[in-house]
DNA sequence: GCGTTTGTGTCACGCCCTTGACACAACACT
DNA sequence: AGTGTTGTGTCAAGGGCGTGACACAAACGC
C-alpha cells in the first residue's frame, strides 16, 4: 500500500498520513469500496499509536473520501469518483509548464527538456 | 520577497519558512550576498514571533546557505552556487515524466499533454 | 564616539500532538 | 449465540513548538 511516515519531517505524522490517503483515493490507486488496513495493523507497521492513525482516517472520512464502520473496517467511499487520468495528466503538465517558465525557459527549451527526460528513462 | 506562512497547514511555521528560504537560494532568486529581511521585520510581516523566524534563519545557516552577523543582518552565503537553471529544468522534466508514467500514459500522450499545456497559456 | 540596528540567547507559559493503555460498541465470522 | 475483529472514545503523561518579553553582543550609520 506504500504508506510511509518520515520521522525527520516536522510535519505531524497524522498530517503526512492524511495527505497520502487523500492522494491514493484521488488518483484512483484506491478504488471505491477498497478496504484500508485496520487501525492497529497500520499503526504497527508505521510505528505510530492507534489514536494517531485513527485521526488521519477520521479527517479523510470527514472530507467524504472514506467510510468507517465499527467492526467493518474503513473503506473508500462508494461515491468518490477518482479524478480522471487525463485531467491529472493535464494538471501535471500545467505544473511543469508553470515552473519551467518561472525559470525563464522558452517553450522550445521546455519541450527539449521533456524529450531528454523521456529518452533517459 | 514573497514569503508566506499558511496558518492552516499543520507543518510548523519555522519549517514552512525554512523550505521557502532554501528554495529561494537554490533557485537563485536570492543571489549570494543578498540581504534577507531583519528578524523583527519578517516576524512582523508574517505575524510570527522573532524566535520563530530566528530558528528558520539558524537552520538554513546551519545548512551553509546563509550567513548571519549581529548588527549586519543575514545574507546569502558568498560561496553558494545556485543550481544551474538547465539542471533544474531537467529535474522538473524528470519529475513530470515519472509522475505521468506512473499514471500509465505513453510517451506520446505525455508529449501531447505538454503541448496542450503550453498552448493554453 | 554614540545611538541604532540586528542577531543571539534565555525564560516561563500555553497549546498541539503523540503515546500507551484501557473500555466500549458495532460488525463479521463460525 | 458466541468469539474475534475493528473503529471510537477517554485519560494522563511527555515532548515539541510558538509566543512574548527581556537582556546582551556585535556591527552599522551618523
Amino acid at each position: 500500500m506504500n504508506l510511509t511516515v518520515d520521522p525527520d519531517d516536522p510535519t505531524p505524522p497524522y498530517e503526512q498520513l492524511r495527505r497520502q490517503l487523500v492522494r491514493l483515493v484521488e488518483t484512483g490507486a484506491l478504488a471505491p469500496g477498497d478496504r484500508l488496513p485496520p487501525l492497529r495493523q497500520l499503526a504497527g507497521d508505521l510505528g505510530l499509536a492507534v489514536g494517531t492513525v485513527a485521526r488521519s482516517y477520521r479527517e479523510v472520512e470527514a472530507a467524504g473520501l472514506l467510510v468507517s464502520r465499527r467492526g467493518g473496517g474503513t473503506r473508500v467511499a462508494a461515491d468518490v469518483r477518482p479524478t480522471p487520468a487525463p485531467r491529472r495528466l493535464r494538471a501535471l503538465a500545467d505544473g511543469f509548464r508553470t515552473e519551467a517558465r518561472r525559470l525563464g525557459f522558452s517553450d522550445a527549451e521546455i519541450r527539449d527538456a521533456l524529450t531528454a527526460a523521456l529518452e533517459a528513462g
